[in-house]
Formats: structure tokens, C-alpha cells, sequence
DNA sequence: GTGGTCTAGACCACA
DNA sequence: GTGGTCTAGACCACA
């Protein structure tokens, strides 16, 4: 995997994995690496696999347990919301800036689509 | 003003002065204002300030002049093409995690209509 | 039976038998489940049971007997003096904590009081 | 300081200075000790430090600035609240304790009032 | 100087 | 083996 340098490597850990868990590839209930076999795979220090761990289950995405490993949320409504949920927060983002660009809301659509289509 | 924590103050404070040349508050060859005076408004560091005016310089969008302070550059294309230029760099951003979560073109554009018109 | 992920899950199995012995649910001299049998039943690694029995019989609640399983002591006093225990230690450790956020004694018992009766 | 063994010291650390909040040696505002002296002070590594502070950031007790250091919450309700918040913590634990043990409400309060005048 | 991140490596409790 | 914590030390962006 590549890292982007200007993003801190636990964030885009994060990242990689919600995206995972949107597309399928990590289910319900599914064991996850464990910290030091990914930290292999990515060729990160474990502290920083545990880091991205630690911050996903404080958001409710994973669980882990002392000994036994760690496991996507048996919370199956927190992961089918995750698309939507982050869906939401870049659009947000985004709306506002546009806004604050002095774009109004039907010349953002038709500037939007314009730029998606082309 | 209120500054976003996770972000570097002179970025904001660069971003804050590009919206301002956009919606005209900063007009073409206007002075802004001094390091200090503005260090003092914002409540900020002077060096602060300093690092925001060299990169704005950097790009194009001041001039200092030596002994007169700095100003908005003459430049009138350069500030018309602010809004396009900035509005762009947003727009593919944006698209590109759409993107990742998932999103088609069109589904994206639909999404992004419904969430400006809610 | 759900764990709490931040107790170990043996400290959880041994507070769950000495509330059983407290409430009757586990008499004195009753045979307790094997070792294998409860690992099954609380679908829990053989060894934290193994870990909590043999934890509780140094603590004197049960008795192992070779070829024969294991027992809630004979020492009916030991089982009385149970539910006194476990009140004197974790009643300490409340009032300490609470003494720290700076309660005396009778504004403590009535804030005790009205939290309870709520 | 002396750190109980059995306790992560990031958790006591922060359980400390939310003690300081409660009593007035941290007022709101206030700047604290930076990682680096207070990691001194402690004889503690700074990463251990780091870790209290934003996990106490986290829960929005303090806010860290880069390059200015970090502060106590300027949200007076937040601050004034902590003492509330912690009792009810620590005394909605107690309870749910005293239940299991098989005391009733009001033999309950009797016997932590006669513990408490002790 | 100050906070933020990361590494390399260690030790512990637990399963 | 697995996660959790901690240390010692480094480098970076920022003020």
C-alpha cells in the first residue's frame, strides 16, 4: 500500500478499512487482521495498526478482544449506514465551501454535473 | 474570527483572504493590511501572518512592496480566475472520494442534487 | 452471558458464581458445571474457566476434587460472610472516589440517598 | 506522583487532572504543563502524557493548540458539570453492584450511610 | 518551544 | 498468539 505523506498513516488506515467494510471486502462479524500481521502486510509499525484499531472502535466500527483478536462490529446497521454516513460528512464539507465561493445552490448542481460528466 | 483546530492557521488564514477576493471585500491592487495590524485583529502570531502573506505572494494573489506593505495583486485575470481555479480544485476532490465510496456519476449527481435542494 | 470487554472475562465468570452463591443459585457443596461443560455453555476458552475456578478456590468458594469435579465449600460461614465482603469492598472504593471529587460524609449519603431513590 | 501498577497511567493521569478541574487548581482557560515538562515532572514518557491529553481533548476537557501548547476547555458548563458527571459515574456503578449483591433501596442507603459515619 | 506522528522494541494480561 | 501499555528517541509542522 501506498501512503500519502501528508495524511497521518493511522487516518488512512482508517480509511482503507471503512472503505472495505462499504464494498464487502470486511463483513459483519468477520476477524480482521491481527495487529501485528497487518503491521507486516503494510510494513507499519504495529503501534500504528493499533492506533487505527483503537480509533475504530471507539467510533463503534470494530471490537477487539484481549487475546482472542479483533472483529468488524456484530453492529450490522452501523455498517450498512457507513456509506451512508460518510457520504453525508464530505458532502457537507463541500456544499460549504462552494457556498462560501459564492456559488448558489442551482449553479452548484449545474456546475456539479458539468464537471462529473465531462 | 474562529479557527479550525485540525487545520493550520495560515492556510485558514489564506483561505479566508482568497473568499474575500472572490466576494470583493479584497479588491484588485488594494492594500491589505499590515503584518502586525493584522497579527493584532486576529489574535494571532505575527509569524503567522507572515507565512500566510509569502504563500499567498508565492501564488500570486499580493504583492509586497517594500516600505509600502502589501497588497492584492493587479493582476485582475489572476483574481478571476480565483473562484474557478478554487471551485475546480474542491470539485475533484470531492468526486474522487465519491468515487471511492462507491458512487457512479450519475447516482453521485443525484445524491449531491437532493442533499443541496434538502 | 455478555462480557464487558474491558474486565478479563475470568474476573466476569468468577463475579457471576459468587453472586449465584449469594442469591442461591449455587448451594453449599453443590457440584458446580465441569471445566469443558461451562467453557461450552458460556462459549469461553477452557482455560479462563480454569483460570477462574482455580482462582476462586484460592480465594476458598469452591474445593476441587480429583476425578470428581468441583464443589462450592462446605464452609457455610465462608458463603454468609460472602455478600458482607463483596459489600465492605466495593462500598470502600465508592466512598474513596467520592471523597476525591470532594463530598463529605453527609452530603455524600445524600446525594447517595436521592440517586437511589430516584 | 505514585502511579497505582494495576491502572494504564494515561487513565490515572487524566482521573487526576480531572480531580484538578473539580477543585479550582485547573480552572478554565488555564494553559497546563506542555507534554514535554509535564512528561518531566511526572518522570513519565511524553507519549504516555500525549495520550492523557487527548484522550482528555477527546471527551472535550481540554484543547491542545500546535505550537501554543495546550488548555483547559473554555466551556465553563463543561467543566462545571465534571463533579456531576463523575459522581453519577462512579454511583450509577455502585448500585447496579449493590443490586446484584441483594440489597434492596432502602436497606441499601442504610447500610452506606452506617459504612460512611463509621 | 509545542503538539502530532511514527518507529523499534519491550513487557504484561489474557485466551 | 493477541491486544494493551509503555519507553526512548526521532522527525515534522507550526507559532
Amino acid at each position: 500500500m501506498d501512503f500519502d505523506n501528508k495524511i497521518a498513516i493511522y487516518i488512512q488506515i482508517m480509511d482503507l478499512m471503512k472503505r472495505q467494510m462499504i464494498n464487502g471486502d470486511l463483513t459483519i462479524g468477520q476477524k480482521i487482521p491481527s495487529v501485528r500481521n497487518y503491521s507486516k502486510e503494510l510494513k507499519v509499525n504495529p503501534t500504528t495498526i493499533q492506533r487505527a484499531y483503537r480509533e475504530l472502535e471507539a467510533e463503534g466500527y470494530i471490537e477487539s478482544k484481549r487475546g482472542m483478536g479483533s472483529f468488524v462490529t456484530q453492529d450490522a446497521e452501523c455498517i450498512n449506514r457507513l456509506k451512508v454516513t460518510l457520504a453525508e460528512e464530505i458532502s457537507k464539507e463541500y456544499i460549504e465551501k462552494m457556498l462560501q465561493l459564492g456559488f448558489d445552490e442551482e449553479s452548484m448542481i449545474d456546475y456539479f454535473a458539468k464537471k462529473v460528466r465531462r
